[in-house]
DNA sequence: TTGTATGCGTTATCAT
DNA sequence: ATGATAACGCATACAA
C-alpha cells in the first residue's frame, strides 16, 4: 500500500487541500462539510467528528476568495481611518487587529485623509472587496452615506452618535473630558485659561471647546474669546497657535490643548518664549497618547482608552456579523494628572 | 424604446456589472475583455475601443475574488509589520498605501509582534489570502523562510540584505548613521559618550552600536563598555536604561540613543536627575520621528526617510509584479542637528 | 439530516 | 486575433 509521501521528492506534490478533499476523506458530501464549517444546518455528531478530523488531518482552511465568490463571508472587515499612521488612532487599530485575528478575521485598513470624497471612494472600495462589515473612525462622510451602506453591511462608527439598523456607534465623550481638564485647572486656582482648539469644522474640536466653555460658566468664570486660538490637531499647529496667543499679549496661567499633539507643540512654543511648564504656565492635553507619559514634564491629560475602543468596535462588528445586537457601551474619559500642571501662583 | 432607469423605483435594480455584461455590450467575447483588462494578448484597436467604452458605460470593475479564484491577481500586497501602530514604521506604511492605491492595489497590513512564530503565521495567512506580493518590515523570521516564500511570490524586504530571485531588499544604513551621530558629538568636543542600545538580539541594535564603536576607534577614543546600557527601543526602556547608567556613577557629557523613542525616555530620566539638555548633557537620537522636531529641546537625530522607504518598497513590489527588476536603491542616513546637542563644556 | 446540481465572475486552455 | 469551454473552491437551492 502506498504511503503518504509529503517529501519534496514526492511525485505528487502536496496540493492545497480543498473542501472537496475533506469531504472525500471524511466520507461525506461537500455540502455537509460546508454546513459544518458555517453552522448552517444540523449535522449528525459522527459525521461532524469525521469531518473535523479530516480537516485537521489535511490542515484544511477554506479559501476566502472562493467563499466570497460563492456568496459567503470573506472573513474580512474594512476599517476606514484617516491616516494609517495616526498617533491617535494607532492603538485602536491594534485593538481591532488583535480581536479580529482571534476570530480568523482580517482587517482591511484604508485611509480617507480627512477628505469626504476620498472617504467615500475608500468605502466603495471596501464594498467592492466584499468585506463582511465596516468600522469607520470618525471621518467626514455624512451620516446618511453611512446609513446607506448599512443597508448592505453591518457598520460600526466610532466618534459619532448614529442610530439605525445594522449600525452601532461608539461615541467619544469629548464634552465631559474637556470639562474635566478645565475643572482640574480651575481647582488648582487658575482663572485665566488659554485654549488651543482643533479645526473648528471638526466635531471633536467643537465638542471639546464646548466643554471648556461650559465648565467656565458653571464655575462662574468669564469666557474670553481672545484666550482661544485655533490649531489643527498637529504639533506644528499647536506651536503656531501658541505663538499667536503669546503675541496677542493676553495673560494666562494655564493652557488647555484640544489634543496631546498640539500640547507638545505648545510646550515648545512656551519654552522658546521663556516660560516654564508648569512653574509659569500649566498645560493640559487631551487623548493621553502613549508618548505623553514621557514628555518633559510628563503631560497632564485626558485619557480615553483608545485601544479599548478598538477592541469594542471589533467585538461589536463580530457580534453583528453573528446577528447579535451589541450591548451599548459608553467610553468615559478620565483625567490623568501628571506634572505639567500645578497650583497657580498668586 | 425603454429608457435607462436607474431610479430606486426601477423594477430591475441595477445589478453589479460583470465582465460578461461588458463583453455583451461591446459585442465581443468575455475572453477578449479579459485580455484587454490584463494586457494578456494583442487586441484590435476597434474592439479595444468598444470594450473600454462599455467598461466605463457600465462602470465595470473586476471582482477581485473571482480573479483570485481563476488564478489571476488579487490586486493586493501583504505587508508584514511588527505593530500596526509603530511610530517608527508608520510613515512607511503610509508611503506604501499611497503608491499602491495609485495602482489599484490594496495593502494587507498584519503584525508579527517581534515574534518569529507569529511572523511565520502571518506570512502564511498572507499567502492563503493569495496576495500578489509581500513586503516585510524587518522582523525576526529567518532569511531562509523569506527565500522560500519568494519561490511563490515576489517579496520586498526592508532592513536586511537579501539576495535571490524574486527578492528585493532595502537595507537601512544603521552603521553609517550611528557613526554620524557619534562623529557629531565628538566634533562638539565630547569625549565621554554614553550609549543606550536597543535589544542586542536585534540587527538594527547591533549595527548601530557597531557604528558607535567604530567611530570612537577611528577618532582614537577608548571604547568603555561601562558607558553602554541596553534598552528596548521604547520610551520606558530608555528611561530605565538611563537611570541605570546614572546610578553606575559613570561620568559622561553626552548620550546617544539607538532610537528616538528611547531618547525621549532618556531625556526624562536626565531631567528627573537634575541634568539639563543640552547644557549639562547632549543627547542624540536615531530615526527622526515626526515628533522629534517638537520635543523640548528639539532632538538632534539621524534621519532616514521612512516614508520614502515605504514608497520605494511599494514601487519595487509593483515592478516585480510587472516582471521588471527594480533598480537597486541605497537609503542614506543624514544627521539632523537640532538643539539637544551643544559643545562640551571644558 | 444529507446529497446533487448549479452558479458566483474571472482566467486559462484549447481551438479556430 | 478571437471565441468557446473548462476550471477555480465554495455555498446554496433543491431533491431525497
Amino acid at each position: 500500500m502506498p504511503t503518504l509521501d509529503q517529501s519534496p521528492k514526492s511525485l505528487t506534490p502536496p496540493k492545497k487541500p480543498t473542501l472537496g478533499m475533506v469531504a472525500e476523506l471524511a466520507g461525506v458530501s461537500p455540502s455537509t462539510v460546508s454546513r459544518i464549517l458555517n453552522g448552517t444546518a444540523k449535522v449528525s455528531p459522527n459525521k461532524m467528528a469525521a469531518v473535523s478530523e479530516a480537516i485537521d488531518m489535511l490542515q484544511f482552511r477554506p479559501d476566502p476568495a472562493a467563499r466570497s465568490l460563492a456568496g459567503g463571508r470573506t472573513m474580512s472587515v474594512g476599517v476606514l481611518t484617516q491616516f494609517i499612521d495616526s498617533p491617535y488612532y494607532g492603538e485602536a487599530l491594534r485593538g481591532m487587529e488583535d480581536v479580529l485575528r482571534q476570530h480568523q478575521y482580517v482587517p482591511l485598513f484604508t485611509s480617507g485623509h480627512w477628505n469626504e470624497v476620498e472617504e467615500r471612494e475608500r468605502l466603495t472600495l471596501l464594498q467592492e472587496r466584499k468585506v463582511d462589515g465596516i468600522i469607520v473612525l470618525t471621518g467626514r462622510v455624512s451620516d446618511q452615506t453611512l446609513l446607506d451602506i448599512a443597508q448592505d453591511l453591518p457598520i460600526v462608527v466610532i466618534g459619532r452618535k448614529l442610530q439605525g439598523p445594522q449600525v452601532f456607534s461608539i461615541d467619544i465623550d469629548n464634552f465631559e473630558g474637556s470639562r474635566m481638564a478645565t475643572r482640574h485647572l480651575i481647582s488648582l486656582g487658575h482663572r485665566s485659561i488659554g485654549y488651543v482648539s482643533g479645526p473648528m469644522d471638526h466635531k471633536d474640536a467643537i465638542e471639546r471647546l464646548e466643554g471648556y466653555k461650559r465648565e467656565l460658566q458653571e464655575k462662574q468664570l468669564p469666557f474670553d474669546p481672545a484666550l482661544v486660538v485655533e490649531g489643527d490637531f498637529q504639533e506644528s499647529g499647536g506651536f503656531r497657535a501658541m505663538n499667536r496667543l503669546l503675541q496677542s499679549g493676553k495673560i494666562f496661567s494655564a493652557v488647555i490643548a484640544a489634543n496631546d499633539q498640539m500640547a507638545y507643540g505648545i510646550r515648545l512654543a512656551l519654552s522658546n518664549a521663556g516660560f516654564r511648564v508648569p512653574d509659569d504656565i500649566s498645560l493640559v492635553g487631551f487623548d493621553d497618547l502613549p508618548h505623553s507619559a514621557f514628555t518633559v514634564p510628563p503631560l497632564t491629560t485626558v485619557k480615553q482608552s483608545v485601544y479599548e475602543i478598538g477592541v469594542l468596535a471589533a467585538n461589536a462588528i463580530l457580534q453583528m456579523l453573528n446577528k447579535e445586537a451589541p450591548a451599548p457601551v459608553s467610553i468615559s474619559a478620565k483625567l490623568v494628572a501628571r506634572e505639567s500642571t500645578r497650583v497657580a501662583r498668586v
